[in-house]
DNA sequence: AATGGCTGCAACCGCTTACCA
DNA sequence: ATGGTAAGCGGTTGCAGCCAT
């Protein structure tokens, strides 16, 4: 993948942050074509991005059904719930919550429940090693499960 | 009021998987 | 059966905003 662009004119792709600009072009270009093969999409559309990028955007943060912030105590159980059986895999986690995305489920993990999990380790006085902070963890988020449930607002 | 550190989120990167000719 | 392409996925990074000093 990621090959170069096959043809000169395509030289200037955008990265970074997407401006509202691009957001409603993207919106109205799916609200009249539909999702489609994301490459063409992009050059359809008219936007300097490439179809990847296109995409994740479309995924977690334009698409009508993404729920965004607020996740509750019920989600957050769901997760780690999840986590503790599957692991890291976020898609497959994503698809049990409805309107949540994948990234959004990831970064909620990495930077809430994780670093709860690692307070609850060192409460224990075990100073366990770093190693096991992700998905070997899965039994050890399972202990965590109903401290953090009290600890997490 | 200024500033330095921390936190959380959006987006990118690189690898894997699925699909098609 | 094989090679190429697009999509999907998980890990990582950059940065804006917040908070403590």
């Amino acid at each position: 993948m990621d090959k170069r662009p096959c043809n000169s004119q395509d030289v200037e792709v955008r990265k970074g942050p997407w401006t509202m600009e691009e957001d409603l072009i993207l919106i109205n270009y799916i609200a009249n074509h539909g999702e489609g093969v994301w490459n063409s999409l992009a050059k359809s559309a008219g936007l300097k991005r490439t179809g990847k990028s296109c995409r994740l955007r479309w995924l977690n943060y334009l698409r009508p059904d993404v729920r965004r912030g607020n996740i509750t105590p019920e989600e957050q159980l769901l997760i780690m719930e999840l986590h503790a059986k599957w692991g890291n895999k976020w898609s497959k986690i994503a698809k049990h919550l409805p309107g949540r995305t994948d990234n959004e489920i990831k970064n909620y993990w990495r930077t809430r429940i994780q670093k709860h999990i690692k307070q609850g380790e060192n409460m224990n006085g075990q100073g366990s090693s770093e190693q096991n902070t992700d998905h070997q963890e899965g039994s050890s988020s399972q202990m965590a499960l109903p401290l953090l449930v009290k600890q997490i607002p």
